[in-house]
DNA sequence: GTTCTAGAAC
DNA sequence: GTTCTAGAAC
């Protein structure tokens, strides 16, 4: 299957297509099981088209031009970065964003907080996603969810939740700390409000439970994903539900109290 | 993950 | 007419 989509890319020697492969791999976090592999055949022909996807470093959009097309740009992205998955291992070594680290993990300043106070935990070992993780990652999940704790504990007066995206869009395993305003010109949709707000959000403490009593983290499938993401916008402090995310973000200035 | 924007929803 | 969001980005 593999081989007849490459075919569709015969500038490509299989060195390259190998190599890429393994990159994109460890880039989605793949351990590709039967219903996953469909969609990963078509997230590779993506991959290997380096230059028709967008690639970023500081700047992680396309930048277009009115009529759609790419807008030049004085330096070459794909040179000095990778593909926008691959963001937080560039901010992981970005002393701008840097928090704290030590000898297992790093701290770093979500690049677009979602709430007043949002930092990321990621582990210096180089585990990708939720799908990597076996039994041999638990002292370092309880290691990450100790250093979560201490982070939240500094802002007594906050809230704050710790979790992992059970389908995450970046490389390298994170645990979000976000403190519970919500209170960001970054939160913008529905699919950011549901993706905290939701089961889509799995506590730390249930990703540490989980994997001590059954060795790996149950992935979510697409419908169940979509599901999650196209729920009501509910508020995370009362019952109002919003009609659409300008209304939630009216409702959540009345939750807002004086903090540290 | 973000940006951009067409066209849906109001 | 304006606001809002879903989906493409080659």
């Amino acid at each position: 299957m593999i081989h007849s989509e490459v075919r569709l890319h015969e500038q490509a020697t299989w060195e390259k297509v190998l190599a890429s492969y393994e990159a994109f791999k460890d880039a989605i976090g793949s351990t590709v099981d039967e219903d996953g592999l469909f969609d990963e055949i078509t997230e590779l022909k993506n991959f290997l088209a380096r230059d028709k996807i967008p690639w970023c470093n500081e700047d992680m959009g396309t930048k277009r031009s009115h009529d759609g097309s790419k807008v030049s740009d004085p330096e070459t992205p794909e040179k000095k970065s990778g593909h926008w998955a691959f963001g937080l291992l560039t901010s992981m070594k970005d002393s701008k964003s840097l928090v704290e680290e030590d000898t297992k993990i790093v701290v770093i300043k979500d690049k677009y907080p979602k709430a007043e106070l949002h930092y990321l935990v990621l582990p210096k070992d180089d585990i990708s996603s939720l799908k990597q993780l076996r039994k041999c990652h638990l002292e370092l999940l309880k290691h990450m969810d100790q250093v979560a704790k201490r982070i939240a504990s500094k802002h007594s007066k906050r809230k704050f939740r710790l979790g992992y995206h059970a389908v995450a869009s970046m490389s390298r395993l994170h645990l979000h700390v976000i403190s519970d305003d919500f209170n960001s010109s970054c939160l913008k949709t529905k699919k950011h409000w549901n993706s905290f707000t939701t089961e889509f959000f799995i506590p730390s403490k249930k990703v540490i439970a989980d994997l001590q009593e059954f060795g790996k983290i149950a992935p979510l499938s697409k419908d169940e994903s979509k599901k999650l993401m196209d729920s009501p916008i509910c508020c995370h402090k009362c019952s109002f539900l919003a009609a659409n995310m300008p209304k939630l973000k009216i409702h959540l200035v009345t939750h807002l109290k004086e903090v540290d």
